[in-house]
DNA sequence: TCAATGATTAGACATTGTCTCAGATCCCCG
DNA sequence: CGGGGATCTGAGACAATGTCTAATCATTGA
């Protein structure tokens, strides 16, 4: 788990530095303290919350800067923008066990699934348009079973 | 056009009551004139243009209505929110014609594509979760051919 | 028509995101 | 290894968007 984190961090630094280098961009000291406050989080974070968490101490980021820089990590494909109900989160993606979301309207809960036929028909309907593909987002809205169980009562 | 939107207004008024009547709310003035603002829209808009819209003159109403009666629209199926780059907008969405959407991140432009296997791809992986989907977006970010020529000259 | 329930208004407030620019940093290159 | 130009940051004002509350009003079913 700490070793899970740390290894994470790592990987997400390097592959930042790369992304950055391509583009004749500097990764900055700001730049890697919010990597890796970003790897501390699990897998989910609010961008309001980054900048609350890197506001005191000794390592403190700009709320301009976290923004700036959360851009930058959603153009190089390392995290990805999901739309909860009232405002958005992120959530990393490094690349591993591409998945999309089903949002619980009741209880607020989030759950993941896998489905193959999304990227294709993805891929082939932006084809047909001559539309380049970078990223994609699937939200499925609905009951989850717990509380369609509830409610039936 | 002057026809199809006064048209698609009452229908989409029997609509709204329907639902409303259904949940046991009310079908009131400013609901009224909410939708009737919608209909004159040309299927997108946003949450802060309509308030706009509806705050001087004769039919004025408030913006927390407003912001009220976009949940109840988004529930009852009758609108859509779509997640545009900055900030979300509304699309009308009264059944015939469902799409989903490919966003070009470089002129900005948005294009609409239609592809079966989606719902169907979803409904199923819904259903292997037990989980009942009300409704689904399917968003795609990239960049468009023109953008795409262009830049490569 | 009346009463009960639900809805609206107005505006303060909260949250989230954007912008500017002086000065600090970064990184390439000699 | 140090200079210099491009890039970046901090701080905080500002802008946009959304939420909330309490007093008053409207709507609906009976």
């Amino acid at each position: 788990m700490q070793q899970d984190s740390t290894r994470r961090a790592a990987d997400a630094r390097v592959r930042f530095r790369e992304y950055l280098a391509r583009k004749g961009l500097n990764f900055s000291q700001p730049r890697a303290i919010i990597l890796s406050q970003i790897a501390q989080f699990d897998r989910h974070f609010g961008a309001e919350e980054l900048v609350q968490a890197l506001r005191g101490g000794q390592d403190r980021v700009a709320r301009g800067t976290v923004y700036r820089t959360l851009s930058l990590l959603e153009q190089a494909g390392m995290i990805r923008k999901i739309h909860n109900q009232g405002g958005h989160r992120y959530e990393l993606s490094l690349g591993e066990d591409r998945h999309d979301h089903l949002f619980c309207e009741q209880c607020g809960q989030t759950f993941e699934f896998r489905d193959e036929r999304l990227p294709v028909a993805i891929r082939q309907a932006s084809q047909e348009l001559q539309f380049q593909p970078r990223t994609y987002t699937v939200e499925v809205l609905g009951v989850c079973g717990q509380c369609a169980e509830a409610a039936a009562e």
